[in-house]
DNA sequence: CGCCAGTTTGACCAAGATCAACGCAAGTGG
DNA sequence: CCACTTGCGTTGATCTTGGTCAAACTGGCG
């Protein structure tokens, strides 16, 4: 079965705390919302531009509004890791080190609302549902690292791929289409292949029928059941 | 420069609760962890026992009192991915998710503590410090994550082996020499390799005088600067 | 029009997987 | 006590997947 792992959002927190948690009255979501929306601030950065780097100091934590953003680190031979994207309502940046592990950077032009940690970890001691769906937020987060792991550790590049345009799929709220915001290059680097092995193994999945490419960015799903069926087997 | 993820311990996190967060008084950390030890219960398994399977309720979360324990998952086909190895003092099982997503299972014998899911919600809610405690807990897990997707999709094998036996040494708390748990195969699950590849590169290493191996499961480090130049080339 | 960055395709190569055999120590049963 | 089995670990020969190197293609833009 096609493995899943969707980005985290701090709404998708809020609104489910876990199974064994319980539920939060609606207002005090609002109210927490409007909470961090006080102690938040807005920032844009345009293509490729850094948000954070590794080895700065990890003092706040970010919330995408708009755009998408790459977390990744280089090795000192230049091969490069993107850890994970991150899309409209994800959260990222959210550390307890002092310092930077992995950089962020703007894949396209991007929106952010950057958040002090300080005054989070205030908020949070006050408020247990805040601290609720933050936590839920981190598990999901590791979950989906623990997924990624599998993928990179165990996956043919087929399967990678397959997995990958499925996740996206999902992730974008798509059933059919999907523009990809990122590179070949992105790609391949965060799914630990080449560049050329990702266009092969596109091109192959366009020839064998499975998805259409009118352009390199754009792709329709043609035959969900043959990707899936890539995805695993 | 060698990666590092070493397994998050309870006590660390409270030990440590993150540089922005201030300090916890001792006292508090004695209460929370009295605290944990009512809602436990002690539980024993041997040699390959399964601590919980995949798909099984996720009602509660464990701590290795001593032993080793693995997370693992299982392809349709065959092929195996261990996510985390955890040691006397780890954390593992905490998850927001309704099923366990991943298998636990002891690689010897093994003692844990078993705290229920709610309970722990319950004493959380109630206590900032204790939840700030778990919070670092899974942040760190979640670097580890990261860490570990680097390896797994951006390292030679190698590089990949040499990392590992650095990262057993210090989280072993060990200088020089170091008793693996694990068998070779699940070694090779866990780096995302064959049986016969670990088995080769440890012999590599042998050979080259970085490591010794007085039996398959006894490493002694006789060049730390080779391994840890092999580590990241 | 020509350049440029990103993408695609092809030919070849190498790291690591697969397949197979052997070693070795710890049981087990006669 | 010694044959026999069993479960790991190790080593070698060969094959495959995906990486490397190189060249061609494409669309956007000055």
């Amino acid at each position: 079965m096609f493995v899943q792992f969707t980005g985290a959002t701090y709404s998708d927190a809020l609104d489910r705390p876990g199974s064994a948690a319980g539920t939060i009255a609606h207002s005090g979501q609002i109210d927490t919302l409007l909470a961090f929306e006080r102690i938040g601030a807005r920032r844009s950065f345009t293509r490729n531009e850094e948000i954070f780097a590794e080895g700065d100091a990890a003092g706040c934590w970010f919330k995408v509004i708009s755009g998408t953003v790459r977390i990744c680190k280089l090795l000192v031979d230049g091969r490069r890791h993107i850890a994970e994207f991150f899309f409209a309502g994800d959260c990222f940046g959210l550390e307890n080190t002092a310092e930077r592990l992995f950089s962020a950077e703007a894949v396209g032009d991007v929106i952010v609302m950057r958040y002090p940690r300080l005054a989070t970890e205030r908020l949070i001691d006050d408020n247990p549902a805040l601290a609720r769906g933050l936590r839920d937020m981190t598990l999901r987060d590791l979950a989906n690292a623990q997924m990624r792991m599998l993928v990179l550790g165990r996956m043919s590049a087929p399967e990678r791929v397959a997995n990958f345009l499925l996740d996206m799929l999902e992730r974008r709220d798509a059933t059919r289409a999907l523009d990809l915001p990122m590179s070949r290059n992105d790609i391949a680097d965060y799914l630990g292949l080449t560049i050329e092995t990702v266009c092969r193994i596109m091109s192959a999945f366009k020839r064998a029928g499975a998805i259409d490419m009118p352009a390199p960015h754009r792709i329709e799903i043609r035959d969900r059941a043959a990707l899936t069926a890539f995805s695993d087997a």
